[in-house]
DNA sequence: GTCTATAAGATGATAGAC
DNA sequence: GTCTATCATCTTATAGAC
């Protein structure tokens, strides 16, 4: 049996999932943890309170996540890939549904900005890392933007979820580019080694 | 001197920039508009009627100016920095914020859902042209997938905002990635004839 | 079209009993 | 730690006078 700290935490992720930053209110958490609305309040003073610490835990769970499903991705397509699926799990996971959330309601109050802001860090730390070895292997091995790429990446995922929760038919249409943009990565890797210098020369001369 | 109408869709889009999609109430509008609280209910039937009205208002307005600014863009590299000159007016305009929010509300509330729809619609009509016509003169032109490519655009660019409002270091590293991309695009359109062919062929062999 | 008044309920947060 | 009860304020929405 979990105690109320964390049916709390865990209550107010479902809320935030299911109903958004907007449905999310001490009374609604509490109900849906069947806990006492005022124990909101004693263990974590008050309601952002309460919303920091349930997406920082949720946040942390989904970061260890996603290590293991970027682990074995070695190409610019693989992440692509990989990208796709992790859309296609989302449905169930709601990872990503949840930090779009937590940025919206992050617009306009510091405390879930920060929360926010802690997300994004865990999540683009790990993008980094395949980011960073992606590059390495390819014909952009002279673009060395990881960490800026890293984010631009993390941050469109979450504008492709938000788009696909209002429009499904809009969202798949735009996902189904990542497919598309993985046969084009590839396209450009696998070219001789003569396009291939060409391209890097290129890379190098416009400076970065 | 506008009437009612106008001044509450007006006051709508004012709060909803400033204080997002959980700031917006009926009183809080009525008393930026300088107008009875009422008078929301009697225009509008429901706050939520308010909203829709509202952005669809702005929506139509920023779709018209974006058609200018995308009206001269010719390759890709240029599209990438017009991007980057609308996240700097962004700060003053606001457009992107407000679909933002309205896409965010939208996720759990299917009247916002269909607003939100009609901006993305909207939105992507206006970059798609550019984008079909800038995939014509480049190496990418076996890659046809400009409906596809626009929403994708249209989605990350919100998402790109959306991290700029919580995490503006972050997001400053992420939009310059922009910059870098565009000089990626223009080193591989600048190819030579011979590379050229080799990339259009793996596309073509590619499928799609 | 605009106003006041008000219903009917939700909200964050606290005091104090147990 | 948990509970009840409550405050003060906010919410959407309506009825009815002007």
């Amino acid at each position: 049996m979990p105690d109320t700290r964390t049916k709390l935490i865990d209550a107010t992720i479902d809320v935030l999932r299911t109903d958004g930053i907007t449905g999310v209110s001490a009374r609604v958490v509490a109900a849906r943890a069947q806990v006492n609305q005022a124990l909101v309040f004693y263990h974590f003073g008050t309601l952002t309170g309460l919303i920091d610490a349930a997406t920082r835990h949720a946040v942390d769970a989904s970061a260890d996540h996603y290590r293991s499903a970027f682990a074995e991705v070695g190409s610019l397509s693989a992440l692509l890939n990989v990208g796709r699926q992790l859309h296609e799990a989302e449905q169930a996971s709601g990872n990503v549904a949840l930090m779009a959330q937590l940025m919206a309601g992050g617009q306009h109050d510091p405390a879930l900005a920060a929360a926010a802001r802690y997300g994004m860090d865990r999540w683009t730390a790990e993008i980094e890392t395949v980011v960073a070895r992606v590059l390495r292997t390819s014909v952009l091995s002279g673009f060395a933007d990881a960490p800026g790429l890293a984010r631009t990446v993390c941050a469109s995922f979450i504008g492709l979820e938000l788009y696909d929760g209002v429009d499904p038919a809009g969202g798949a249409t735009a996902l189904e580019t990542l497919t598309h943009l993985a046969v084009l990565a590839d396209a450009i890797d696998g070219l001789g080694p003569v396009a291939r210098r060409a391209v890097t020369a290129r890379l190098k001369t416009a400076g970065r």
